[in-house]
DNA sequence: TAACCCTGTTTCACTATGTGAAACAAGAGA
DNA sequence: TCTCTTGTTTCACATAGTGAAACAGGGTTA
């Protein structure tokens, strides 16, 4: 009565309990109203008309539950070959959000890295992180995870072609990577520019190749190493949904 | 009032809305409602509850839905390493249903076919196809299948490998062969079993390996070489998106 | 500028629609 | 046999979803 519902709550429950199967195993109908939290009856109606539509199969000896074939027809029709930069748009604005710094795109080219899509925190003191820039290849969270997680024979090439500046150490930089390939994520404390750090991790596509850097970069007095850390899981998780979205 | 409900009416909606995405395109809210035959403010909340659930994304510049990242999450979790046996048996299914005629699947061991999977017409006269039965590879509409889709090494290895009978001509089976990929589909009527005929087609996985045979067979007096032409399409169609189910 | 389209969004009254408790049926163990 | 489980059906209730209509805003057109 207060707020307007602008959404349909049985629509919610029922893809709720398709978000059941995320673990591809195959499920009773009892677990499904367990994990939902909701009652056997409208689990039971609620995967009737999810059936009817093939969104999921039950099998008919165990009775159990699993996802159909129309997922598949609907991945087929993912717009996979879009560009990650439209593609991601709404994952980084979520992801934005969620934390409240900037978040950017960058991929590799040549010994760069460009800065292919950006979304602002929306904070008054915040990084402003223009799209298209290009920025060396050596130094920052972002350039880490581009170079640390590339295959080895790629990695190898880069690292001979790099002309070291004297503040860099190849061999620390060389632990620096390992490290970072063990941890899944990588940060930066003022590395680049003055007052900035900033966590980065790896987007996979669906063919397991490294395709982008997602990057959270903000103050360093806002964005401390602990809250780096604290931050690194949310950051991973969205950067792997990321690249399921792309082929 | 006559039949009880079994079924969430706000739900099917919903998922007639996702499949609006099928062709790949974004849709505009109106544009939905159209194609669903919804009206805008019922597509507006199933929209809304999509979109909160990561089902469907809104792109903020031109304000059109595209399907959402959720959709491959759940994809990657489909049991794909299941048998294809039991994992289509929804699919068999339905194609009796629509045609009618006992529907088999087929995978080649060796030199000989083992029907792995079958679900029997239920008219009265019916093609009787019992699941394990082991048949020779150089006769029958599934064999041909089996051996004109196999990659041409193998193809060629099995061919040198056939004992022909003196009833069958290589050079004429060749020839089929060659038809047969041609066609994207096989007939046979009255090669194995008198009275029988058969209509088949590939299943690719989707490394567009070879894996069965999808067969509709019943008797020829009913299953005759019009019917089978005309059914050719539905089960190439059926067998394509079966493939899709697999890996 | 104003008049007209289109969009997408909000409001609102109505009742059809979805809900969950409870009763039921049917196995599977013990 | 009895007792737990399943999955399924029934049913009375009011909530939750519906669609007409009104609204807001952005483009075109004249």
């Amino acid at each position: 009565m207060e707020d307007q519902k602008l959404t349909v709550r049985a629509v919610e429950r029922a893809l709720d309990v398709l978000l059941c199967f995320t673990d591809g195993r195959m499920l009773s109908l009892t677990e499904i109203a367990g994990k939902a939290g909701l009652h056997k009856s409208t689990v039971l109606r609620l995967l009737a008309s999810l059936e009817s539509k093939g969104f999921v199969v039950r099998d008919t000896a165990t009775d159990k539950y699993r996802l159909g074939f129309r997922i598949w027809e609907l991945a087929a029709s993912l717009s996979g070959d879009d560009e990650p930069a439209v593609l991601l748009l709404p994952e980084l604005e979520r992801l934005r959000d969620q934390i409240g710094e900037t978040v950017s795109l960058y991929i590799r080219d040549g010994l760069e890295r460009v800065r292919i899509q950006a979304v602002q925190s929306n904070q008054a003191i915040r990084r402003v992180a223009p799209v298209g820039a290009r920025l060396p290849i050596y130094v920052g969270a972002s350039s880490k995870i581009l170079i640390a997680f590339e295959e080895e024979a790629v990695r190898e090439q880069l690292l001979s072609q790099l002309e070291w500046p004297p503040s860099v150490d190849e061999l620390l930089f060389r632990s620096q990577l390992a490290e970072i390939r063990g941890l899944g994520y990588a940060t930066s404390v003022e590395e680049r520019e003055p007052g900035a750090a900033a966590v980065a991790a790896p987007i996979f596509n669906r063919s397991h190749k490294l395709v982008a850097a997602l990057a959270v970069s903000g103050p360093s007095n806002r964005l401390t190493t602990d809250k780096m850390r604290e931050h690194a899981d949310l950051i991973i998780n969205a950067a792997k949904r990321m690249g399921t979205m792309l082929r």
